[in-house]
DNA sequence: CCTTAGGTGCGCACACTGTGCGCGTCATGG
DNA sequence: CCATGACGCGCACAGTGTGCGCACCTAAGG
C-alpha cells in the first residue's frame, strides 16, 4: 500500500500526539452544525461527522448517546445565539419583542434546518439556552403588564407566528439553495408557469408579481407586516387591562 | 411447504383473478396516510408501505417516482381536508377566518407528522388542493376590505400563526404517544420534575400549575387566546384603511 | 520502576433504508 | 391468435444508525 511509509515499519512510529484535543461533545455538536448549515439536515450522517472530525462514525458514541440526542444538544446550542433584551417596561416592550422576533428569525434564516428538526422533535428537548431564553422572553410581556398565566400565552402566541413564518421562508430557502441558483434567479425563472398556472386567479397574479423584484426585501417586508399585526393586538388586550 | 396444494400441482393452478384493483395511486397514497396517523413519519417505509398493500417495496414505483413525490402527494391529499367557508364579507370575515383556522388545526392534530414534513419540504408542492385553498382563503380577507397585495400578507401572516402552534401541539402529543400514556398521565408523571427545576422562577412555575389540570382544554384555551389577538390585529390595521 | 485500571478510538457486523435493473406475467387491441 | 405494453417483483448496491469487542494511551498505586 503505501511504499514511503514502509521502511520507518512499526519501530519508528509516527508516535502520535495529542495534538488535537481529540473528541469532545462540545467539538461534535460545533461540527455538526457546520454541517448542517452547509448541506442541511438529510445529509448529516454520524460517518460523514466523524470524518470532518477525522474520527470514525462510533467514536461519536463514546460522547454522545444518540443521534437524536445529538440533535437536541445541536438545537440547545443555535438557541443560545439568541438575544433577548431585558424587559423594557410599559413603553418598551414593543421594541424588545421586535428584537426577539428578528433575533429568532434570523436565527432561523442563519441556520435552515432548525425548522425541520423543530417539527420532529418538538420542544421536548427543553435545554437549558431554549429555557433561558423563554424566562427572559416571558418577563418582556410580564414587564408589560401581562399577568403571568397570560405573558405565557401572548410568548406563545409570538413564538409560533415566528416560527411558522420563518419555517416557511427556511424551508422555501433551502429549496432553492438546492438548485443551486439566487433566488432572484429561481423566480425569474418560475415565474411565467406561476403566472401561467395562475390565470384564473388575478389576485394571486398580482401578488406573483408583486414579489418578484427584490425577494429577499419583500419577505423582509411581509415579516414585519405580520408582526406589527400581531403586536397590535397585543397592546389591544393590553388597553382592555 | 404447503402439502394441501401440492396434490392439485402446477396443473391445476389458482388461476389468480383480478381480485384486487392492484395498485393504483390514490391507493397508495391512502394507505400511507393510514401508516402515517398510526406510526409517524420515520416509521414510514415503502417496504412497510408495500407490505399494507401486499406489494413489494419496489412495485410502489410504478406509480409513483419517489418517496419525495409519494410525500408531496400525501401532503396535499390532506390539506384536501381543509374546509374554507367562503368571504364572509365586512362583517363575516372575522368568522370565517376563525372556522378556516380551526380546521387547519385540527388537521394537523389528526395528522401529527404533517407539521414534521413541512419543515422539510415547504410549500414546494403547491399542489391542487393546497391551491385551491389558498385562494379561498385570500378570497375571505379581500373581501373583508383589504387590497390584494395586502390580503395575501394577512393570509400568510394568521397561516404561520397556526402552523406554528399546531406543529409545536403536534410534536408535543406525539411524543407523549410514543411513551404510550395518556397526555394528563403524562403530565402528573412529570410535573414535580419540572416544578423543581423551575424553582427559582415562580412566573414559570405558576403557568406550569395553571396548565395542569385538563392539558387539551388549556391548549384549546390557548390556541383561541391567540387567534383572537391575531384577529385583533388585523382589525386594527383594517379601522385605518 | 512496573503494574493495573479506566477511558477512548475504531473495525466489524447487523438490520434496515431508498431505489435502479431486468425478468416474467397478464390484459388488451389489431 | 399474436404482439404490445403495463405491471408486480426479486435481486443488488450503496448508504444508514448503532452494539460489540479489541487495541491503545494515560494516570494511579505499590
Amino acid at each position: 500500500m503505501s511504499d514511503k511509509q514502509a521502511v520507518q515499519s512499526v519501530w519508528t512510529r509516527p508516535r502520535k500526539k495529542k495534538e488535537q484535543p481529540a473528541l469532545s461533545a462540545g467539538q461534535i455538536v460545533a461540527e455538526a452544525i457546520a454541517l448542517l448549515d452547509a448541506d442541511g439536515i438529510e445529509q448529516l450522517s454520524m460517518r460523514k461527522l466523524g470524518a470532518r472530525l477525522n474520527a470514525g462514525a462510533t467514536s461519536l458514541y463514546r460522547h454522545v448517546a444518540n443521534k437524536d440526542e445529538l440533535i437536541e444538544l445541536v438545537v440547545d446550542e443555535v438557541y443560545g445565539e439568541l438575544e433577548v433584551p431585558a424587559g423594557g417596561g410599559r413603553e418598551g416592550w414593543r421594541e424588545a419583542a421586535t428584537a426577539t422576533a428578528a433575533s429568532l428569525r434570523a436565527m432561523m434564516l442563519r441556520h435552515p434546518w432548525v425548522g425541520a428538526v423543530l417539527g420532529q422533535v418538538g420542544l421536548k428537548s427543553l435545554g437549558p439556552n431554549l429555557s433561558r431564553m423563554s424566562t427572559r422572553f416571558m418577563g418582556v410581556f410580564q414587564d408589560a403588564g401581562f399577568p403571568a398565566a397570560e405573558a405565557d400565552q401572548v410568548m406563545n402566541t409570538l413564538t409560533a407566528y415566528v416560527l411558522g413564518m420563518a419555517t416557511s421562508e427556511a424551508a422555501w430557502l433551502s429549496l432553492i439553495a438546492r438548485s443551486g441558483m439566487t433566488e432572484r434567479e429561481w423566480i425569474s425563472d418560475v415565474l411565467p408557469g406561476a403566472l401561467e398556472a395562475s390565470r384564473e386567479h388575478p389576485a394571486i397574479n398580482e401578488a406573483l408579481l408583486a414579489n418578484s423584484s427584490d425577494p429577499s426585501a419583500i419577505r423582509d417586508e411581509t415579516f414585519a407586516y405580520g408582526l406589527a399585526r400581531v403586536l397590535d393586538g397585543f397592546q389591544v388586550r393590553l388597553d382592555q387591562l
